[in-house]
DNA sequence: CTCGTTGTAACTAAAATAGTTACAATGAGG
DNA sequence: CCTCATTGTAACTATTTTAGTTACAACGAG
């Protein structure tokens, strides 16, 4: 199974509200550069506003981006999306018998081995920050 | 969304059989000590003995291990039951607009850092065997 | 006050998961 | 050679999640 692609979606949202920052965005113009529904785009700008990533408000006023990117990592979108629980990217067989030997103990023992693959994979997510991922953007287009 | 728990229940088959080894076990017997159907059983079992790491026959015989718990690492269970495909543990939006700067280069970008990502997961997998959990839950009952 | 946009509810279609029933095919042992 | 337990597999179900869509009330800026 995948991890949503709420998530580069997401990324894909605050990278382009950066790039676009001399303009007043709409959930409409954000959807064409992602090419999905505006719903799907203002779903998402009302989780990066939970965090205190962007502010919106009704009316023409656009967007605006209340942290510097370089203060975000991959990381925290993916945290604010929600894309994955806590501890929980590999789901574990609940109620093994336990009164058998490997059912007894084989969750447990996974799961601490679980969690650090988790770790792992999460510790490159903050590796990186959004100004990275702009910076990347802009030298590809000169 | 979580990584289906065939691979953990995958994991939990092969231990039994090693730690349960002067036994002939049937799913039935597997399905008992996991909690779950025979069928979801026999469905890992069958993906298990593609990748040659069990031989499983009709009749009342039982499973046998075909390779040494020490050659078997987490990872390789993990491929064998088909729980994320080949640098796809992220879904990345399709068809952005390629007429955006951001639209353009931003999918790409993401890929090979969420691949990185992915890999340091899987890296984690990979240093544990079989053997490894086998021993410890050996340990754990004296 | 108007108009465009946001926020959100409600719905849909598609896919994946995990479990279940049912049964033909088969191999081992008597 | 026959029986019987077990495997392998198809077919179906319920549940969950995703991603997209329609619709519309609420709201803020000008």
């Amino acid at each position: 199974m995948k991890i949503s692609s709420r998530f580069t979606v997401a990324v894909h949202i605050l990278a382009l509200i950066k790039i676009e920052k001399n303009y007043a965005l709409t959930s409409n113009q954000i959807a064409e550069s992602v090419n999905t529904n505006p719903v799907v785009i203002r779903r998402l700008m009302g989780k990066l506003k939970k965090v205190g990533f962007i502010e919106t408000s009704h009316g023409n006023s656009g967007v605006k981006l209340l942290k510097s990117l370089d203060e975000i990592t991959l990381f925290d979108v993916y945290k604010a999306v929600e894309v994955v629980e806590q501890g929980r990217l590999f789901q574990i067989h609940e109620d093994t018998n336990i009164d058998c030997t490997v059912g007894a103990n084989i969750q447990i023992l996974l799961e601490v081995i679980l969690k650090n693959a988790q770790d792992a994979m999460e510790t490159v997510l903050k590796s990186v920050t959004l100004e990275n991922i702009v910076n990347k953007i802009l030298v590809n287009n000169g």
